[in-house]
DNA sequence: CCAACCCCCTGAACGC
DNA sequence: TGCGTTCAGGGGGTTG
């Protein structure tokens, strides 16, 4: 479940393997994972096409390719890129290929195929959605006052909005989770019963905890190949979420389980009010 | 405007 | 052993 620190991990560690590389060929074995345009059209358009380098927005990832042309994708739950030496053997679930010059691959596996891949030519209208997103969360323009304007009158979850991609890219169910907890706040705390002070704390941890989980994640190309890119992943990291019952870092106390919007989360107790 | 649901999809975990 | 059910959840969509 790749999320803002995990995606720009896997923009880094991809971006220095592919910039320059020409795509000679391309093979998409599963074509419901091309969102734009047919898969046909997609095989046809890229191979000649020289790659200039990549940009992370929110969860998105966008390849820039030489003429304007420029291809978008979301891994979503299980999607991976892997930058592979063509003798390597692929992984399971591996449903495009762009063969780049120079003997490397650029291979997208997604066991659950949730991931989607957009191709635009030069000109043409974003539609993966990754235009229409908010702020990142390391930007100024994020603060208490930005978020009480935005939620300070929703009665929905301050979790939930947190998670709302239009509001703050990049922020899914692992991460609102973790900055709550560094917020000391209920994730389940309606977003309208938050004082000032509450939005502040929030508005303060985040980007120095993105941050943390950026660095966390960091890894050698070499490392995430040998992990098959999905061991870089910040479990050893977390604080909260996964550890449903147990004890508490700051506390001691047990962590608790609760669905919140439907989804899972993890809370203390103790420490957050 | 928003909560609650559906859908996509596979595999791990679990109950019988 | 093996089969069926439930759960995991990002994001887009529909419904009430």
């Amino acid at each position: 479940m790749p999320e803002l620190p995990e995606v720009e991990t896997a923009k880094r560690v991809t971006e220095g393997q592919i910039a320059g590389r020409t795509i000679t060929a391309v093979r998409a074995s599963r074509p419901d994972v091309i969102a734009h345009p047919d898969a046909e059209e997609f095989v046809r358009a890229l191979p000649g096409r020289s790659i200039c380098g990549m940009q992370r927005r929110g969860k998105f990832l966008r390849i820039l390719l030489s003429d304007g042309w420029a291809i978008t994708l979301h891994l979503r739950m299980t999607g991976c890129l892997l930058v592979a030496p063509r003798e390597r053997e692929e992984l399971r679930h591996t449903h495009i290929v762009l063969e780049l010059s120079g003997g490397m691959e650029l291979r997208f596996s997604d066991m659950r195929r949730l991931g989607r891949w957009w191709l635009t030519a030069p000109g043409e209208a974003d539609m993966s959605g990754m235009d229409a997103l908010g702020p990142e969360p390391f930007d100024p323009c994020v603060t208490a006052e930005y978020l009480m304007e935005r939620f300070g009158r929703s009665r929905r979850a301050v979790k939930t909005c947190l998670m709302d991609q239009s509001a703050v890219a990049g922020i899914g169910n692992i991460y609102s989770d973790e900055l709550l907890f560094a917020a000391r706040i209920r994730p389940d705390r309606p977003a309208c019963s938050l004082a000032p002070d509450e939005w502040r704390a929030i508005a303060g941890v985040m980007p120095g905890e993105m941050q943390f989980f950026v660095d966390k994640s960091a890894i050698s190309p070499e490392d995430y190949l040998a992990g098959d890119g999905v061991d870089y992943r910040n479990t050893p990291f977390l604080r909260v979420y996964g550890r449903a019952g147990q004890p508490c870092r700051v506390c001691g106390g047990a962590l608790v389980r609760k669905v919140i919007g439907g989804r899972g989360s993890v809370h203390c107790p103790v420490c957050q009010q």
